[in-house]
DNA sequence: GTAAATTTGTTGCAAAAGCAACAAATTTAC
DNA sequence: GTAAATTTGTTGCTTTTGCAACAAATTTAC
């Protein structure tokens, strides 16, 4: 992974200007980086930062779909069906994000760049992390009851951090949010965690008992 | 879609045996395709058949993950965090698919062999497919009532049918496992969405009547 | 540095969902 | 063709979740 990321760094500050269908842009928190609706061919990748993909149902709730860090990809040719949601990915901190057609990764360059060349093989690799993002949101929201919801995410969070005690990267609103469940419903069962001894909590600090 | 369809058809048929490191295989209705367990690079391509990935967590719950139809991909190449669940993919029908080692799409090929080459230009599009139909089913299961579960998988099946009345993929119990949810609980919500006059059901046929 | 906005924490009550159990209908296996 | 297995449909009861509302704490904006 740390290869990948590696491979991913260099081929964006190398050969970023020699294609000139890539656009790069900047953002300061808070701000819409893009929204889904014209159903373009738009592939982003965030080279710095933190967003998050939104959704807002017709009756208003919202659902953070999804979380991303440096190296993630998004856009809009990952979602064909158009449902009538509203659909978009916000800044979260200072983001950089490049900005690809996804037609000119898929037809060939005129000339042999080496550019688009790298492109196309770093372009699976992307695609897998995401995919495999993917499937663990799936395993999470796929849980039947918000504590195991809770439980499924920590535990990823633990895993990864390779550590007991770790920080959320959300608000506990936004964590209700990502877990799809009520905010207060979701406080009432950490309330419950806490007392069965199953978790311990100081700020956005948790740590895992068991 | 269907020129994709097509690409991949005569890709398969045309190189299969050309490079050895691809294995195809047949299997009955109800074998095991593959398991998830040993973190295998393996990617699989159903080319014909009906398969389901299915999950069973610890106390015993079963997800039905995702619905394989043929040109879906599917392995473990495609799950990092291994958790404490059974993940397998059964097959529903007779099936059909071909096994790759990920190593050997990474890696190129000593020979310039047209087959592996063929291979890399299908590939990503294949993995976007995948996100597609896992970005759906994220959609799905984000729903935070039964009755929105129901109703977002239905349209769905409407849309791609594009028509009002279409048969379910699923008996009444798989929907329950495809959808999180408790099967009483759905059935008695459809019973709901019938009185309501949202639906109407005949066997597997489902009507939309908005 | 202060006012405004947002987040956290909590609760009572209502609605939804899960669990268990069972009969009827349908499908499968030999 | 029949017995066994599975699926469908239903219901009573319990648990979980959502909703609304509000106070306290914290963060943000100027």
């Amino acid at each position: 992974m740390n290869l990948l990321e590696n491979e991913i760094s260099i081929f964006f500050e190398e050969f970023c200007h020699t294609c000139k269908k890539v656009t790069t842009r900047s953002f300061k928190k808070n701000e819409i980086i893009t929204t889904y609706i014209a159903k373009r061919k738009q592939l982003c990748l965030l080279t710095h930062g933190e967003a998050d993909l939104i959704r807002y149902d017709f009756s208003g709730t919202k659902t953070i779909v999804e979380h991303y860090l440096s190296n993630n990809i998004f856009g809009e040719i990952f979602y064909n069906v158009t449902t009538n949601n509203e659909l978009f990915v916000e800044a979260k901190t200072k983001c950089e994000v490049l900005f690809f057609d996804y037609d000119f990764i898929e037809n060939k360059c005129t000339s042999n760049c080496s550019y688009h060349k790298k492109v196309m093989q770093t372009l699976p690799n992307l695609l897998l992390m995401q995919i495999n993002s993917l499937n663990t949101r799936i395993e999470i929201l796929s849980k039947r009851t918000i504590r195991e919801k809770i439980l499924t995410y920590f535990n990823i969070l633990a895993t990864k951090n390779i550590t007991k005690t770790f920080a959320l990267p959300f608000s506990l609103t936004d964590l209700a949010d990502y877990l799809s469940v009520d905010r207060s419903a979701m406080m009432r069962e950490i309330g419950y965690l806490r007392s069965d001894k199953i978790i311990e909590k100081n700020g956005n600090s948790i740590t895992l008992l068991y």
